[in-house]
DNA sequence: AAATGCATGTAACGCGTTACATGATTTT
DNA sequence: AAAATCATGTAACGCGTTACATGCATTT
């Protein structure tokens, strides 16, 4: 069993939904799951022929009339079972990286204004994003009504939004100090101090 | 120029503080920087070498009295002008992916109770953590009080201590949603759609 | 005497992305 | 006629981790 083989995971997850094709694969992973995941055609065509070998998953050639034939692939009952395993074994840590934050610990060496301007492309990028968690919020309220994936479709979502937000009103921050007056000063007077000891939010 | 270099960046980067051995690098990302990046001597080692040959960075033989001979390493002016190019470009997003919030994803494919373990183990992991960070504020607000950097490292801190709570909040809405009386009912009494249109917090 | 820490490195492996190859069908 | 979309796949490459190899010095 391989260290990290999540992949194969979210595949066999996405397949609970419905059988699908690669193809369809790769559009809900861009569509529906990109906030937290993520798979290229390079990973998930060879990851479903291995999960075929072992049964996990079946595959169907549906041929359409006119078009190319599609690859469809449904869950295993055995599929299914190896899933759940997986679903019980507490999540690995991802590695961490943010390159955004190495170079504010780096700040120092910046020129002057180009933190200011990567902070404030950050904010534009999250507030984008928050809108759009928002609206996608709304919309799989509706569609899904009556799914019984629906709370869990929403916590990832409310996941999303409470991320967007605090990176916010960090962003808020982080221009305040990269910005203040002081070109590279003493210490702020204890705005960052204070800012690090209360309460993140109160809107 | 490789499309995501940043190990050489963050090298050159913590070069800036002083000069240092591979060994004492691999240290500084262990103890400082474990927040947002890290590198193995499988990196940091071959790395080196480049930078060196490069004349990104110069190597003194470090030889100490009994010890083994340390390689030193130290940042050159053409080194210093290259990362400070490199501060200037906008970061590029991270590959996002987070196995946790696959599982919940998944949620209802779950047995009984597993999600709950999860995010029980997950809270505490970030509670922790977040102790963790006020108390290394504290004594890198003390420790460093006059170094130029101790803005930018202020804020890398406040960031790590916002995005703990953010999600120490959502583990708490988490564990309502996964452990509510309804073991997979029809979506929950508003609740959650409270919770993701209203303000994240309010402590 | 054994274990731990300092110190430097290499080799093998796995995961993942990107680019490429192919080709039909539908839309503009 | 050209461009976009549907659809499946492979090959090359890069990044990064893990495990291994080595050896001295210090602590237990």
């Amino acid at each position: 069993m391989s260290r990290r083989g999540a992949t194969e995971f979210a595949i066999l997850g996405l397949l609970t939904v419905e059988p699908m094709s690669g193809y369809d694969l790769r559009k809900h992973f861009q569509e529906s799951l990109i906030y937290f995941w993520n798979e290229s055609y390079g990973q998930i065509y060879p990851t479903l022929k291995g999960l075929a070998r072992q049964g996990l998953v079946a595959s169907i050639k549906a041929e359409q009339t006119g078009k190319r034939d599609r690859q469809v692939y449904s869950l295993t009952s055995k599929g299914r079972e190896r899933l759940r395993e997986w679903l019980g074994l507490p999540p690995q840590p991802q590695p961490i990286r943010n390159e955004f934050l190495l170079k504010i610990f780096l700040g120092r060496e910046a020129r002057d204004g180009a933190l200011g301007d990567h902070v404030r492309r950050l904010q534009a990028e999250h507030e984008k994003l928050l809108a759009m968690y928002l609206i996608i919020g709304d919309s799989v309220r509706r569609e899904h009504a009556k799914s019984p994936n629906l709370k869990y479709w929403m916590l990832c979502l409310s996941h999303g939004i409470r991320m967007r937000r605090a990176e916010i009103e960090w962003c808020k921050e982080a221009l305040r100090v990269v910005e203040g007056s002081s070109p590279n000063p003493e210490p702020q007077e204890g705005n960052v101090r204070a800012r690090v000891r209360r309460p993140v939010a109160r809107s």
